[in-house]
DNA sequence: GCCGTTCCTGCAAAATGTTGCAACAGGGGG
DNA sequence: CCCCCTGTTGCAACATTTTGCAGGAACGGC
């Protein structure tokens, strides 16, 4: 049980590998970390946990496959206040409403997503991605005791 | 007419002066460059402009003096895909739309801003800020022309 | 099970941000 | 007008992210 969802990695591997791409220990060892992590999840840290497995591996390693997986669609990225966050496709694929003050996270519902995108549709025809950037601001509880600053 | 708006600076100077923060030339510099600039600026264009005209000063200090200015309520960042962008607070306070195909640039009213604010707001009362991150998406004059891929 | 093609990786260098520290300088007080 | 206090700056070192290049390793073919 202590690699519940790593089923998903292996289904990955076998699609990868039908594209023509090859695979390395060190694809592997990515594609671990961020399809098992909860949430999303950055960079640095799927760095760091890899090379703690599987010392020699390069940063840049890093920041070419989860490129490479995002082009093909496996994942996605989104921009927070600390910087991107990947996740899984689809998975993570909602609005992240993030607290400035204390920094809890929230998500809106599919339907309030579309509610939104239709009302900025209205300005010119654009077509928002609301999932790509996080949405920042601050969260009921901070707004009770707020008095404080 | 060449330094049409550069009035600010000299006020921001007085108001910094008033606070007991020490005016020196890097942070008039820097203060020309910010208020001056057209819409939003991003660090590094700051701290290159910035040592165009006065050699030597440190990127660090551009940093540190941006940081200070927003919490002192002078500037405000936002977040776009390339990264931060600075602007005179107030006045660049709208909703960014950015294209992710063309990298176009229009912004919400602030009619249309309060709108979204209200649908979100419904969420667990969340108060969102949407003008700190950018939103995403795809123009109008994109989606016509996206057969092409 | 070996070979070769070609994709990947590691390394190095550069650009962008952040932080600790010692030296410098702004500006009020004498 | 000089001095001192303390806020600021430059420097150095580090973290994050990107890119070019040469060596190394998948994996299909034999």
């Amino acid at each position: 049980m202590s690699q519940s969802n790593s089923h998903g990695v292996e289904e990955t591997i076998t699609s990868l590998r039908a594209r023509g791409l090859r695979i390395t220990p060190q694809r592997r060892a990515i594609l671990q970390e961020i399809l098992n992590a909860k949430g999303h999840i950055s960079p640095p840290t799927v760095a760091r946990a890899v090379q703690a497995r599987m010392p020699g591996v390069n940063a840049s390693t890093v920041y070419r496959t989860l490129t490479m997986l995002e082009d093909l669609g496996y994942v996605s990225h989104s921009h927070h206040e600390a910087g991107a966050e990947y996740h899984r496709a689809g998975e993570g694929d909602h609005v992240h409403l993030i607290c400035a003050r204390c920094g809890s996270q929230d998500a809106l519902s599919s339907e309030e997503e579309r509610a939104l995108a239709r009302l900025i549709g209205r300005h010119r025809r654009f077509h928002p991605d609301l999932t790509h950037f996080a949405i920042s601001g601050t969260c009921d509880a901070c707004q009770q005791h707020n008095g404080s600053r």
